[in-house]
DNA sequence: ATAGTAATAGTAATCATTACTATTTAAATT
DNA sequence: AATTTAAATAGTAATGATTACTATTACTAT
C-alpha cells in the first residue's frame, strides 16, 4: 500500500470522529480539504483501510460505517437520537460457552445494544 | 392486515427453513408456487411481516436476511460455509451490566459471533 | 532520470430496495 | 347475492449505495 495524500486525509477524518461516520459524509468531509476527491477513491480507500485494519467497518442496518476505534470493542446504539458509542464489554466467558456448548471457534464477536441512552430515558 | 396468498406463502418459505433467506431467495421459491409473483410484493410482504413481528429482519453485512424464528435468540456465523446458526444465550447479565456501567436502557441486543464452526475447524 | 505500477478522477454500471400506478381482490355492508 | 371500499397486487420505473472501468497521474524502487 502506497503513500496517497487521498487515503491519508480520509484515514485522519475517520480517526478524529466519534460518530461513526458512513462513505458519504466521509466524502463530504474530505472535500474540505480535497476538493476534488472522486466519491470513489473515498469508498476504495474506506475498504483498504478496513481491510488493512487501519479502521474498522460497521453495520448499522443497512448502512455501512467505519471507526478510527480499532481495539476489541462494541456499541450502544440509541433509538431515539441514533447515536452509536463505542462500549468495553469483557466476553471472554461468552466466547467460552461458545466454545464448549456451541462447539465453534470465535474469531469475533459483535455485540449491539439497542435501547435509550441517558440523554433520552 | 388482510389475508392473501401472496403473504401467505411467503410466511411459510421463510418459517419452513432455517437458512435465514435473503428476500431474492424468497422471491425464487415462492415463484415455484405462485409464478408470476412480484418482486416488489415479496419485499412489501417481507417488511410487512417483520414490523408486525412474524417474522424476523436480521442483517448479514449489507445484506438483509429473514428467520421465521421470532423468539429472543443470537447467531453464530461461520466464515467458511457462511452458514448462520440460531442459538440461545443468557443475557440478563449482560443485560445488567449495560444499565448500571453505562447507564442506557436495552431493548434489544444483537450478539453474533462470527468464526468456524465444527463441520470446518 | 526512468520505469513500473499503484492510485486517482470522472463516469458508467450494478444491485438491492423502494416508489408508482392501473388493476385486482378480500371482506364489510347493504 | 350484489355492491362498495380500501388493501394488495403485478409490472415497471426510480432511487441510492456501492462497485467497475479507463485514461491519466504520481509514488517509489532502481
Amino acid at each position: 500500500m502506497r503513500n496517497s495524500l487521498q487515503r491519508d486525509s480520509i484515514k485522519n477524518v475517520v480517526c478524529s470522529t466519534k460518530c461513526h461516520p458512513t462513505a458519504d459524509w466521509v466524502y463530504k468531509e474530505v472535500r474540505k480539504l480535497i476538493p476534488n476527491i472522486s466519491l470513489g477513491t473515498v469508498y476504495r480507500n474506506l475498504s483498504q483501510l478496513s481491510d488493512n485494519g487501519l479502521i474498522k467497518r460497521i453495520q448499522d442496518g443497512s448502512v455501512t460505517r467505519y471507526d478510527g476505534n480499532v481495539t476489541a470493542h462494541h456499541h450502544l446504539k440509541c433509538y431515539r437520537c441514533e447515536d452509536i458509542t463505542d462500549i468495553n464489554i469483557n466476553d471472554l466467558k461468552l466466547k467460552k460457552i461458545i466454545r464448549s456448548k456451541f462447539d465453534f471457534a470465535p474469531s469475533d464477536i459483535e455485540i449491539t445494544v439497542i435501547g435509550t441512552c441517558k440523554k433520552h430515558k
